[in-house]
DNA sequence: TTTTGAGTTGTTCGA
DNA sequence: GTCGAACAACTCAAA
């Protein structure tokens, strides 16, 4: 139609969306007629949550499967770097485009940026429009019965069941029509987003960031772990989780490309209309996500402060040794030093030892969240400010919903509960290796013989507990008895 | 406005 | 070995 071709190219500004299917963004534009999508790196507009290094490497890989998808479609990813709005508007004016959208991003410093950018380009006389792209419901749709946000999951979980089901994903877009004016751009590999030295190595054998990774993972999901999710899903030693957090984090795939997806396949494989119990935990879970982001957006200051402020009370310990042998696997405690490993080879860590972890560095050593919320955001694929601010302030008992403060795991138990037969230990602290049941989860314990069998020399191959897990325990509720009182 | 029932994921202790 | 209670009140959400 030439009528389409002769209008202006509509921007389309891609951010932590990067896809092509189900794109509200990417679709409004290529109804309107020629695309521009640009991806702009620019660290100093993200409040202080810059992509860590592990992210980045997501990113990178992201966002070449992307461009080769939207080369494939007719319109050119741009690569840019610099300021949102300036390089926003020197693209507009570069390509002639009359107007940008993009799909919303929810945290504190990006609300914030992007209010002013759509401002902005608006006197500029620029059309400028978002859409919501990576969320089942905006966090000001779902509301307690009196209009305010809620506090505590199982409520907004019904409220979210009750409310009009996420709409059907959209189609990618059949081809789209490239500017006529084609724009200067970056080479991805001039964001420099590829670690220098070669710890990424790993990564890999176990992510394939885009899409098509996604649709993949997605795929192995629904075939083969689904079913038994309730159940497997804490089991660190078995692939019972869907591993879908960083194609989420970075919208290889929309939260509604999921959703539908497990309703579809549930209905069809369980029985006349009752979901499976597997799915309905499932879905139950991307909700939590969702509420990650509920309760960032109503309180954005929880990325700093602790939602139960009292907790800024508590005596913490600056002990950054104490921290250092926590981030590098060696505290002693065989399923927190296995996480730890598991998370600095692949990038990831399974949700019920990142628990363990959590639970020990705050109340173990009784060392502030945040400190393992930063480490987490550097070591992390799927490091996302809403899902990592809520899981840490849950541990260490300050956030909304959270765990109690004297609910404080055992390692051992953990351990010996969700990895029987020590696999999972096994797989990722070789020095222990040959190391049995029970052993292998209280190596301390062990008999003198059995360690010189197994090869182990405690305080050598591998460390001796850096703290005693009881006497922890009894510190942290005597630091605690603070909250009794303080609260309010 | 007041009341009421409920609240992701645990641990430990004593019967 | 198994079971229930205590842990600590408090806040939330809805009636």
């Amino acid at each position: 139609m030439p009528e389409t071709s002769s209008t202006a190219p509509t921007i389309v500004w891609y951010r932590q969306d990067l896809r092509i299917g189900d794109h509200p963004a990417l679709s409004d534009a290529s109804a309107r007629g020629p695309v521009v999508p640009v991806y702009i790196l620019w660290d100093e507009e993200e409040g202080g949550w810059a992509p860590g290094s592990a992210s980045r490497w997501w990113l990178h890989h992201s966002l070449k499967s992307l461009s080769a998808d939207l080369a494939d479609k007719g319109s050119p990813l741009v690569i840019r770097r610099g300021p949102a709005l300036k390089t926003l508007l020197d693209l507009a004016r570069q390509t002639g485009a009359s107007g940008v959208v993009w799909n919303r991003r929810y945290e504190p410093a990006a609300i914030a940026r992007d209010t002013a950018v759509k401002a902005a380009l608006r006197r500029e006389g620029l059309t400028a429009e978002s859409h919501n792209g990576s969320l089942l419901f905006e966090p000001w749709e779902i509301k307690t019965g009196s209009g305010g946000p809620f506090k505590v999951f199982t409520p907004f979980w019904r409220a979210c069941r009750a409310a009009t089901e996420p709409p059907a994903p959209l189609k990618a877009p059949r081809t789209l029509t490239p500017p006529r004016q084609r724009p200067s751009s970056l080479r991805i590999e001039d964001l420099g987003l590829l670690p220098r030295i070669g710890w990424d190595k790993e990564f890999y054998e176990h992510w394939k960031p885009g899409e098509a990774g996604a649709a993949r993972e997605l795929s192995t999901f629904l075939k083969n772990v689904v079913d038994g999710y309730a159940v497997q899903r804490d089991v660190p030693a078995v692939r019972g989780t869907s591993r879908l957090s960083p194609h989420l984090h970075w919208g290889d795939i929309g939260p509604r490309q999921v959703w539908h997806a497990v309703l579809a396949a549930s209905v069809n494989g369980g029985r006349a209309g009752a979901m499976g119990k597997g799915a309905e935990t499932y879905l139950k879970e991307l909700c939590w996500r969702e509420f990650a982001y509920h309760v960032l957006y109503h309180q954005p200051r929880t990325v700093d402060v602790s939602l139960r402020e009292e907790f800024e009370h508590v005596a913490w310990s600056k002990d950054r040794s104490a921290l250092k042998r926590w981030q590098s696997g060696r505290t002693g405690y065989p399923i927190v030093d296995a996480g730890l490993r598991e998370l600095w080879v692949t990038g990831w860590m399974h949700n019920r030892v990142r628990m363990i972890v959590g639970s020990f560095l705050t109340k173990d050593l009784l060392i502030p969240w945040r400190k393992g919320a930063e480490w987490f955001w550097d070591t992390l694929v799927d490091a996302d400010l809403a899902s990592n601010t809520f899981g840490w302030q849950w541990v260490a008992g300050c956030g909304a919903d959270a765990a109690p403060y004297f609910r404080i795991f055992n390692p051992v138990l953990q351990s010996e509960r969700f990895d029987p037969q020590g696999e999972y230990l096994r797989r990722w602290l070789p020095e222990l290796a040959r190391l049995g049941t029970p052993w292998i989860h209280r190596p301390w314990e062990a008999p003198p013989e059995v360690l010189r069998a197994a090869g182990v020399r405690l305080g050598e191959e591998y460390p001796l507990p850096m703290v005693d897990h009881a006497e922890a325990r009894e510190r942290t509720l005597e630091a605690f008895k603070v909250l009794k009182s303080a609260g309010r």
